[in-house]
RNA sequence: UCCUCAGUAGCUCAGCUGGUUAGAGCACAUGACUGUUAAUCAUGGGGUCCCUGGUUCGAGCCCAGGCUGAGGAGCCA
């Protein structure tokens, strides 16, 4: 017999028919009202249960967490909270839970609490949302570039290349470390590939590749970064999701970059509504224990709603630079870091644009070459001279950067140039060069992270909460 | 890695200027009630005050070092 889950059965409302539920039990109120959550939803069934019947020793287990069957006729409810409930005909007591050892309970608790119990946060209210609405994200990042017509292309995970200077990298190896604190010599040509390997910071060389072939392709896959950076917008483990376009130049990454955000939100806003609301509420109530400054200027759906209903803000570095110059901001001496044309903008720079200038997002497109990656494309000088980069990066609200991009560079010279100047040897990345040798072409595209896009959605604030297992300094714990 | 803050009951927290037996709410146990909505009411049990060392007649409180967590910065997605 199948079982339907608690959301079908909300769905369908099937009076008068009898089911089975499993799940797993948040509260029984009143001796009488047990309250079953399956995980289908954020909402809970009530199960109609009473002493005589089922008797008072199992009532007594039928404690927060414990997992149970129950069969019953579905009715409309007498109650308020709930249009349907079902009236429990035989209740099964499947799994017991200690109420003195399980430590989640029908109370409000700290996210850095659940954090330590993350095998058991997934029955939480918040967290059950967070990860529905994550996979749904996922879904609708599939179903955006496969309705578009872009293959999902799997990059490696383990990658002999070093080239692309991402960030600090976890060195892979099956070599006996006991051996080699011993010896201490290190030689990569009897490892396993025979050369140094490390797990990839970033699929977006080999998704080049695929692009000069396939024409539209996307990745969307574990990266890694062994940095020791400790934020609430860092992970060592994240999901990245990166475009790659044959023939596109910036401004068509610029579109591409606006309608993915703007599709993944719509459809979060339609497929996790209960949830969204559910978010919503608790941020609300948080907010209200923080000081006035430092809470959200509006509800999250109608934060989310804004972003899907208008066009982002697209501006130049050099604009950029010129609006935080003339910003009274600026005359009054409030930025911390200084601010001149050629700066890698810091954090302050980029919120005061988005949160108070702009008010919405921006896409920020032409950065200075100086700081910013070697294949991106050179776009000609400035009148000033300047030399600056056909790169783009998307900045939403409370999160910063969401998305990083550019048109790269297709020219073969101008790329053994940039090669030359970050000092990356060439027969590192020769299949890379080799692309712009034979039948190069005009492309784009750009990273985002997937993590932060779930923190946008959710609202959640730390980024520890929108992935079940976060890898950090110092925790791997789960 | 740097700066700031925090660590007290299972959880969330209070604890005065260093002073005698460390408190509250929730959770848990027992009982009452029985159409409840994190049910309610009464009663009860529950403490390595993060660790190590120091100052002091006396340390949850002061000092030093360490551990852990959070916020911010850098780096980035």
């Amino acid at each position: 017999m199948a079982h339907p889950t608690i959301a079908q059965l909300f769905k369908t409302q099937p009076i008068d028919a009898v089911v089975t539920v499993q799940g797993w039990v948040r509260t029984l109120r009143n001796d009488q009202f047990l309250s079953v959550s399956d995980g289908s939803t954020i909402r809970t069934m009530q199960i109609v249960v009473n002493k005589e019947q089922h008797g008072e020793a199992t009532l007594k287990r039928l404690q927060t967490g414990a997992s149970v069957a129950a069969t019953g006729k579905v009715q409309k409810s007498l109650g308020k909270g709930q249009d349907i409930e079902i009236i429990c005909d035989s209740l099964e007591i499947l799994g017991d839970c200690d109420p003195n050892e399980y430590p989640i309970q029908m109370k409000r608790h700290s996210l850095e609490f659940l954090r330590e119990k993350a095998h058991l946060r997934f029955r939480t209210n918040t967290f059950g949302a967070v990860f529905r609405i994550r996979h749904h994200l996922a879904f609708a990042i599939h179903k955006f570039f496969n309705d578009q017509g872009f293959y999902y292309l799997h990059s490696p995970i383990i990658t002999g290349s070093d080239a692309e200077g991402a960030g600090e990298m976890f060195r892979v190896t099956n070599l006996d470390l006991d051996e080699i604190a011993k010896t201490g010599k290190v030689e990569p040509s009897e490892d396993f590939f025979g050369k140094t390997t490390n797990l990839t910071v970033s699929g977006q060389l080999e998704a080049e590749l695929a692009a000069l072939a396939l024409g539209k392709v996307y990745t969307f896959g574990p990266t890694f970064r062994a940095e020791n950076s400790n934020t609430s917008r860092h992970l060592a483990e994240f999901w990245m999701i990166e475009p790659e376009v044959a023939f596109n130049n910036i401004y068509d990454n610029m579109d591409l970059g606006e309608a993915c955000l703007k599709y993944c939100i719509q459809y979060a806003l339609e497929h996790c509504k209960e949830d969204l609301e559910f978010l919503q509420e608790r941020e609300t109530n948080e907010d209200k224990q923080k000081p006035v400054d430092d809470r959200q200027s509006m509800p999250l759906l109608e934060r989310l709603n804004m972003i899907v209903s208008n066009d982002f803000e697209r501006i130049t570095y050099t604009e950029a630079i010129d609006i935080l110059l003339n910003s009274n901001h600026f005359k009054k001496k409030k930025f911390k870091y200084p601010v001149e044309w050629g700066i890698d903008m810091q954090s302050e720079h980029e919120r005061y644009l988005v949160e108070k200038h702009f008010q919405k997002p921006v896409i920020i497109t032409g950065y200075p070459a100086a700081i910013k990656a070697f294949y991106m494309r050179m776009n000609e000088p400035d009148e000033q001279g300047r030399n600056t980069v056909a790169a783009m990066d998307i900045l939403v609200p409370g999160i910063g950067e969401i998305i990083g991009g550019s048109q790269r560079e297709e020219r073969y010279e101008k790329l053994r140039e940039k090669c030359a100047q970050f000092n990356i040897p060439e027969d590192h990345i020769w299949w890379y060069l080799e692309t712009r040798k034979f039948g190069t072409c005009v492309h784009a595209g750009f990273g985002m992270g997937f993590e932060r896009l779930i923190m946008f959605v959710t609202g959640m604030s730390n980024i520890r909460d929108v992935i079940p297992f976060p890898r950090t300094p110092l925790n791997a714990e789960f």
